[in-house]
DNA sequence: GCAAAATAGTTGACATTGTCCACTATTTGA
DNA sequence: TCAAATAGTGGACAATGTCAACTATTTTGC
């Protein structure tokens, strides 16, 4: 077993890990009422405000009919809005109404809860050293998906 | 925001960035025919020979009416097989077949190949950096865990 | 030893989630 | 200006997952 070999199987057996660690498999979001799916649609609007249902839809990688669902039952819930837009009349910006900023921000307070309850044994140095791992795990994976969009395009 | 807020930011960062890049969203298992589920009730099997359909259950955390189902379906696929146990004949010991042997070998390989293509950039410092910060992130994730059972239990 | 509780697994009914295809309306582009 | 592309919707359906009831065992407490 080469390097590279090993670095393939660690990375394996850390996905194996960390997934079911913080919980990211089952289907329902930080145990609410809504689907992964319906919580990340959310986020999405939230992050990216007046984005239309297509944009959703390529970036999570969802079907369209599915999407355009997922979105009227939000709006029925008076979650978000959609407005025609001006310079596309096919398409539709999302905005999220006050209450949909409220359900989102709770998700992400109760995210970010259920993270701080597992590392609340980690001391400062801890977090550092924690912090440092991710971002060096992060750089060398952005590193290596940038070498390779650099040969292909 | 002091240091514990921003590991638990850092680990949702990293988390967002993470499971996209190995391609660990979306129900297909690397594009196979078979769904994530399916192909992890064969990976536990060959992990575990012999095991039951409750040691699945609870540690895939799915409903047993479910898998049992699942189970059904690779039995009759040839994946698998079910002997009564000797010492408890309520329970089903799970073998694969050679059949099943090789359909998990085979995802195994694909999973082995697309996360190969991935590190390709890699060379062999860049590749021991990489798993040691895996390792430091493991190392502190389950120094956590530990430390919570330690006191709950 | 024995009744009650717990466990392994199955099944039926059902709810949720996701996919496929056809369709309208609009915009883009040759 | 007309064909192709794009945004979104809706119907039909398939896949996935849940819940409760049930049988057959085994374990537990007495």
């Amino acid at each position: 077993m080469d390097e590279k070999e090993k670095a393939v199987y660690r990375v394996r057996e850390f996905t194996r890990f960390y997934m079911p660690m913080l919980e990211l498999l089952g289907n329902h979001y930080l145990g609410s009422e809504y689907s992964a799916t319906e919580a990340r649609v959310l986020f999405e609007v939230y992050e990216h405000d007046g984005c239309n249902a297509a944009h959703i839809a390529s970036t999570m990688n969802i079907d369209k009919s599915y999407l355009s669902r997922i979105i009227k039952s939000h709006e029925s819930k008076g979650y978000l809005v959609r407005m025609v837009s001006k310079t596309d009349s096919r398409s539709r910006e999302l905005h999220l109404t006050e209450l949909g900023v409220e359900l989102t921000r709770d998700f992400i307070r109760r995210s970010n809860a259920q993270i701080g309850e597992i590392l609340a044994p980690l001391n400062g140095e801890t977090c550092e050293a924690l912090m440092h791992a991710l971002d060096t795990v992060t750089e060398l994976l952005k590193d290596c998906r940038n070498k390779q969009n650099g040969l292909q395009e």
